[in-house]
DNA sequence: CAGGATCCACTATTGGATCCCG
DNA sequence: CGGGATCCAATAGTGGATCCTG
């Protein structure tokens, strides 16, 4: 199986998502043509990756939705052995210098998480990463309620970035959208605007969903299988 | 200051109560004549002991309400920096053998927890016994809501009790109350009834209350400070 | 022993730091 | 560098063990 076309339909797209349910990381990148290594600490996003090339993600690494003629982001979620999510899910980079004219409706967070196709990937740390099973995917749009709690994070976290205080901001902050660096290494640095409007120079950051919060959602996600009718 | 006599009514054990907020437990330790040491793990239970003398309860060690004639329980709540409880609090003694012929309204948890004094004492490790101040007292009684969520923990852990379970009783179980070991060390044992009816040698047990659990109390209670009316 | 509880080793969580690819 | 994320040291939480007094 070569890389996969994009999907012309979000219904082919959740189908073809669907039917990668079982299949082990080894496997599926050896069908898109990607080595799995051994080390997992050397293979941060593979999972991401290989499951792009399956699905026919198009893409690539612009700041566009992964599939480009549907608007849908997919994201792989890592499952701990308990089913909930291991770790907190990237979203998007954060343009310091372009929070303080954006508004919640125009960003980039918003835009992002309209629509998401999650894929739950195994991540039990003692299973070897090729060995580790892609689950059932599910197609994601945020309830009111969702988008809600979403909107006030942003909201208070846009309005300390616009002010200058991008460093008092740490991952405490938001409920279920937070802000946390987005970094090779902890000595990069890009300007800002600081309290006075002048640069400043810190640490690139992005905006992350919670594990609760992704857990919450599949939750919802997986009980709607039971009730087909709503 | 003498240890006090027993408060005659509810307004004035509270009003006791709240007079002794600020005072820190050298000051009123020395007031009742108990010396308080400078180590806190030769002094476990020593600001109960304190206040028990302070506003004067009666029961002893007996078990019966700290205020007989007023039906009312005093338990202390160690917080930490933050304000929050830092420990779980200890409700009372299981007779293992006697809880499969108790139905919860006869049940000392019940008893127990239906009117209760507590005392908030701060308890962060760094400060010094003696230095530890009393807080703003608060009578609690439990709302319906809190009475239905012990109510479920309590008959879920009495039916493993008598159906001779206790040893797959955990500190894990009950979303409120807990049990837990209650015993001078690890070693201490005591008769309960095992699956069919003989008898097992146990560890001495007891009810908790889980720190969420009184602190969401104690939240409830102070909000109340800021609507009189209600 | 019953009543007053806290101690503290261990587990679970988390958020700052980091890694690969195109 | 932007996009795909996970790593893991440090902190928070918890529950089994323990301590004092009458």
């Amino acid at each position: 199986m070569p890389p996969s076309s994009e999907p012309q339909s979000e219904k082919e797209l959740v189908t073809r998502a669907r039917n990668l349910a079982g299949l082990r990381l080894g496997e599926l990148g050896a069908q898109v043509g990607v080595e799995v290594p051994d080390e997992a600490v050397r293979a941060k996003g593979i999972a991401g990756q290989i499951l792009e090339k399956a699905l026919g993600a198009t893409a690539g690494s612009r700041p566009e939705p992964d599939f480009v003629g549907l608007g849908i982001e997919l994201k792989t979620i890592p499952l701990d052995a308990a089913g909930k999510p291991k770790e907190s899910t990237f979203v998007c980079s954060i343009s310091l210098s372009a929070m303080a004219d954006t508004e919640w409706e125009q960003s980039t967070v918003l835009k992002k998480l309209s629509k998401v196709l999650f894929v739950p990937v195994e991540a039990a740390s003692n299973t070897p990463l090729r060995e580790r099973r892609v689950g059932r995917a599910y197609l994601w749009t945020p309830t009111d309620e969702e988008k809600k709690l979403l909107r006030a994070d942003w909201e208070r976290l846009a309005e300390m970035i616009a002010a200058g205080d991008v460093e008092q901001i740490t991952g405490h902050l938001g409920e279920v959208l937070q802000v946390r660096p987005k970094a090779p290494h902890g000595k990069s640095r890009r300007r800002a605007p600081d309290e006075e409007g002048a640069v400043q120079w810190t640490m690139p950051r992005g905006f992350y969903l919670r594990p609760a919060f992704t857990g919450a959602v599949l939750a919802r996600l997986r009980a709607s299988d039971c009730k087909p009718n709503t």
